[in-house]
DNA sequence: TCAATCAGTATGTCCGGACAATGTGACTTC
DNA sequence: GAAGTCACATTGTCCGGACATACTGATTGA
């Protein structure tokens, strides 16, 4: 007699291609991943246990064990010892990635407008040359931008490169973020240290975001470091809050 | 004829208890870990093929991947493929974790002072119903706490959790912090959703604070779920700028 | 002299198995 | 009827090996 189950074990139509270069383990959390994204894989149900998932496509424990993981690093899944492995009930977006303003924004269907104010070489000052480990006052790129939105102003962005790393050229600073622009570089993004607060708006702040004077605006200063451990951008930028906040989801590390 | 290697891999005293009950790969992790924060294995340096290691510690190659994997997940280690893993060089501190103010505050060492304001039961506004996901007008606590650092304010928190959790104990709430307390009932925590912004402070807000109205404010909205996607917390903070900021380090998703 | 090729080395992927630890539910016992 | 006990299911840990793939540097060739 089967057990009326009140989390039933799910029964998926799962494949993979051998013949694909695509790492199995990767084939086969995509599909788990597709399948809990599509609602076929209903929070809370169980996902049936490894070792007959495992023989059911063919493949060992290991590899199969690996998929469901990097599914539970991006909490989607949960697993418990002696229970089974299910899916998560709650609502999971994505977790805080380091994105980009503008992917940020076009992800959200903005089709953002930049605008670059500035695009030269300065010297660095004692502030840039510490967050970017140079010598100060060697030369560094310097960016000012306006990000627009429906034609409203919403954020500015100040940054500083090093040198050498890529050449800047405005068109395409207009034409797509930064983050885009490294990455097509070859730069391989590791990881960032951000600071966020707030302040008042100085006139200067408040004329170029047309708010005014003493307005709160919100602020976020970032390093960002490439996986060789250099510092590849320093950002200082301002935000209208009435037109941005940040807002991300975050996993808790067991 | 030994080559005078830029990165050297260094030859480290590592030693596993197989008696511990503490898994082999974790003990790994943490020496490895250890030896990273101590200096002992400087930035840029190799770590020596997995093989070798593991031949050294008398452990399978997959216990030693599954140690430094955990540490490439944390941001300390980078593999490559044909050269090694070598120790990252930026100085990662951590990355966002799900923590509360109070273990903020108190890992910077300045023993925070709490002062519980309200801990009563109301009903569910349809903002509190919708976030916690519980009918409205049902009852839900609600705690506002003042959090003090050196005797002035500094954050203003107002928490909406559902019944039945946990009891609250005013005492208990101005001598720990709120995560602190769920974690100690045996609650999970698993994800939580947050959106940080600013806002001109209103008159209320102001006088909390001691303040001046219109003043810029820090603000922060967050839901946390346990692991079966249950909400168990919903709070509204509003963080004087001059005192408190969000710092936090981010890795790339790969 | 410079570019293409190739061997060496390291990680990436995958396999099949073994035993341990833990949570669940049914069973037994008082 | 209630509490303790035990078997079962499932994930957690660990092993030893095999081949694929990518990066590096030296050798070879033009």
């Amino acid at each position: 007699m089967p057990k009326p189950d009140v989390d039933p074990t799910v029964q998926l139509e799962l494949s993979v291609d051998r013949s694909s270069p695509v790492p199995l383990y990767f084939q086969l959390a995509q599909q788990l991943e597709a399948a809990i994204e599509h609602g076929t894989l209903t929070p809370g149900s169980l996902l049936g246990n490894e070792i007959e998932l495992a023989s059911r496509l063919g493949l060992s424990r290991p590899t199969v064990r690996q998929a469901i993981q990097s599914l539970v690093d991006k909490g989607l899944l949960v697993r418990r010892r002696g229970v089974g492995t299910q899916v998560v009930h709650s609502q999971v977006k994505r977790p805080l990635e380091l994105s980009s303003l503008y992917d940020d924004l076009e992800s959200a269907g903005q089709r953002p407008a930049t605008k670059v104010l500035v695009n030269t070489m300065v010297s660095a000052s004692a502030e840039v040359a510490a967050a970017l480990g140079v010598p100060e006052d060697s030369e560094v790129h310097r960016i000012e931008r306006l990000r627009l939105a429906h034609g409203e102003p919403m954020a500015y962005l100040c940054n500083f490169l090093p040198p050498g790393l890529l050449d800047l050229e405005t068109a395409q600073l207009e034409a797509t973020g930064l983050y885009r622009l490294m990455r097509a570089a070859g730069i391989t993004l590791h990881s960032a240290r951000q600071t966020i607060g707030a302040r008042a708006a100085t006139p200067a702040e408040a004329e170029r975001l047309t708010e005014e004077p003493g307005a709160p605006l919100l602020t976020m200063q970032r390093v960002t470091y490439d996986d060789t451990g250099r510092a590849v951008e320093y950002g200082t930028h301002t935000y209208r809050p009435s037109r941005y906040s940040f807002e991300f989801q975050l996993l808790v590390r067991s």
